[in-house]
DNA sequence: TTATTATTTCGATATTTCCGGAAATATCGA
DNA sequence: TCGATATTTCCGGAAATATCGAAATAATAA
């Protein structure tokens, strides 16, 4: 891959872990395996659902997240070799 | 050091590194070694030292960089166990 | 088809972040 | 002390981002 096209994925993964919500989103799929919306919804206190699916598209946009579709449900889960790449602390329990 | 205290520093060092000239001076650092304000400035096209002042506090404050004084100077680098462990790619060339 | 559930998009507002000129601070040498 | 250089802080405007209710879309079952 173009190394700027490269860079600029760094980037936008890096501003996506950037933010408090977006960082637990990853940190719970990554502990609780896929989830989708609803359940995500369930352990976020009081985050309505337009404002998660916000989220969910920011992190599925730089490729930290990948969706598969069940039916209605669409399963959110990590795409690990992203993590791993740049939030690999979150896979080493301190 | 408590898990909350520790997430928060990780979100912090996201940001910072979420946005490009942030982003271009911890790999200028990486590749040039330490650096100041001054020289800084040269490398990156002509922007004002207040806002790389912005940035390079932003980037100090998370604990990406740390920095030296010498006399008048004042010399910037790499934490390098935080960039190794936030951003390793960044010392592996692809 | 209609109703129901799951999720996303739209649109508006609030908040945060970025930026850069001007002023302030700090250090050193003459 | 005075002047020059290096860097930071202050302040305000502009741009980007976050938030959330309401409407829209999608899939399924009755």
């Amino acid at each position: 891959m173009d190394p700027a096209q490269l860079q600029a994925q760094a980037i936008k993964v890096h501003r996506a872990l950037g933010e408090s919500t977006r960082y637990r989103i990853v940190q719970l799929l990554a502990t609780e395996g896929d989830l989708c919306p609803a359940e995500l919804e369930k352990r976020l206190e009081s985050i309505p659902l337009s404002t998660l699916s916000h989220h969910l598209k920011q992190l599925a946009d730089c490729q930290l997240l990948v969706s598969k579709k069940q039916g209605t449900f669409i399963y959110y889960g990590l795409h690990r070799e992203m993590v791993q790449k740049f939030a690999a602390y979150l896979f080493d329990p301190v």
